[in-house]
DNA sequence: GATGGGTGTTCGGCAATGTCGAACGCGGGT
DNA sequence: ACCCGCGTTCGACATTGCCGAACACCCATC
């Protein structure tokens, strides 16, 4: 039975919608993105909430995410194996450094973000584990994609943030064959203006690259006069992941 | 149609197990645990690897849990009215009582942990959003069974978890009668030894109870020589509780 | 108060759809 | 070299879920 089931295709694409729409969608509006006969959405709709998967408004009948898949999503982390392993180092790399650190991995030609510990002083911050940022345009990314084994940037545009942004794909391919040679991304206010990112990459046994590893922060602190990123935090960050890849079982370098 | 599409609950089943396993599953496994044949179990897995839910090791051919729907799942948390609600509030509650806080809803007879706040120390803490805790033995759930308009406790045995862990159903409904009565629950030692939590609940403008707020820690910090709750602690918990539910629409009380 | 358009939901018939179970190929253990 | 277990493929059957129109409902509108 070579070929995808479609019912279960159809309920993957229902839900990506209702994760990206961000708020409740209802039954038409579902069935005319997909293209769809309403009943058809119904039936699907109507299982998913059985399993949990979905939830339905009691006054409007509006549909949205549904508290089983936000559990079943998070046990992912539990069997990340990189997540894993990288715990202890990401905090202790947090402390060395003072700023908050992130870990990533590449997902459908963006970062996603499996790992997020605050900076160690008591201001707010979000948590950002589950986020999507820009390859292009973040540090972490910028090392995932350097060293992924497929070919780079794929088609899409690159989206500018602020004045910094490399949006042209000939420099971005310079960038990352650099990043390729020295073994680590800065980013300097492409994504957030003020904000700077360093990240270096994790590898496995096997030696390709399966995520990374990364502290961002404000310019003031992360970058000296020149805009450069300060060395001795470049030195933590590549340590971190250099423990973390020896972790996963990589050679010794 | 009223019925369930068959495809789409054995598919649900299959990410649930792998979600439960914790580590990755084979096809004969999962065929065994739900009385399906490989074959057929094979056509769903190859589809949920399509759509990303779940992924297959590359050299065992075992499966695992997706990126794409642990994405997915946290979006839930966007969505989810009562977390975005209770987000400032939870961090001036941490604030003020120096406590790790946690919000919780009632799902499948457990607490869906869907925001955590670490206690504004700089100790290394895990971050528990997404997990289940038992809601018999934590302040949070005894706070959700007690206002859950269905009925409570269902079947299930009461598991023990330290000494002080009640386990006795009677015991149980007489503590959740007095819970629902005077607005808040606490948990002395019955889930971690030398751990201590506070709860209240969180209602919308329906009135209905939605989740719980609480504060957890070290027994010497959050109680009185006598083992009670310090009572400064827990008009902390209240007034939260009632910030939210105030900014969630429920009428004044 | 009747009306129209907008929901989400139900129903029955057709055939496309996914299910099944046996057979295949491959690897690791013995 | 063998065997047993694994994940995977295949083809035939009929069950399965799809479709599109009709239903029930709510809320604005007139």
């Amino acid at each position: 039975m070579p070929g995808p089931i479609q019912s279960i295709e159809r309920a993957a694409a229902i839900l990506r919608l209702l994760a990206s729409g961000a708020r409740k969608m209802g039954v038409g509006e579902l069935a005319t993105a997909l293209g769809l006969p309403k009943g058809t959405v119904h039936g699907i709709l109507r299982t998913l909430q059985h399993v949990g998967f979905v939830e339905q408004s009691q006054d409007t009948g509006k549909y949205q995410l549904g508290a089983a898949l936000f559990h079943i999503g998070s046990s992912y982390l539990d069997a990340n194996e990189l997540r894993t392993r990288a715990l202890n180092w990401s905090d202790s790399l947090a402390a060395r450094s003072k700023e908050s650190v992130r870990i990533g991995t590449l997902h459908e030609g963006q970062v996603l973000v499996v790992h997020h510990v605050f900076r160690p002083d008591n201001s707010s911050q979000v948590l950002e584990v589950g986020a999507l940022l820009p390859a292009h345009a973040s540090a972490l990314g910028r090392v995932l994609l350097a060293n992924d084994p497929l070919g780079q940037p794929a088609g899409a545009e690159l989206a500018g943030f602020t004045p910094y942004t490399c949006t042209d794909p000939d420099q971005l391919r310079q960038l990352l064959a650099e990043t390729k040679s020295r073994g680590w991304a800065a980013e300097v206010e492409e994504m957030v203006e003020g904000e700077v990112s360093v990240a270096a990459p994790i590898r496995d046994r096997r030696g390709v690259t399966v995520g990374a590893i990364g502290i961002s922060g404000p310019i003031e602190r992360l970058c000296d006069p020149d805009r450069a990123p300060r060395t001795e935090l470049v030195s933590y960050v590549r340590e971190a992941a250099r423990a973390i890849s020896r972790d996963l079982g990589a050679i010794p370098w």
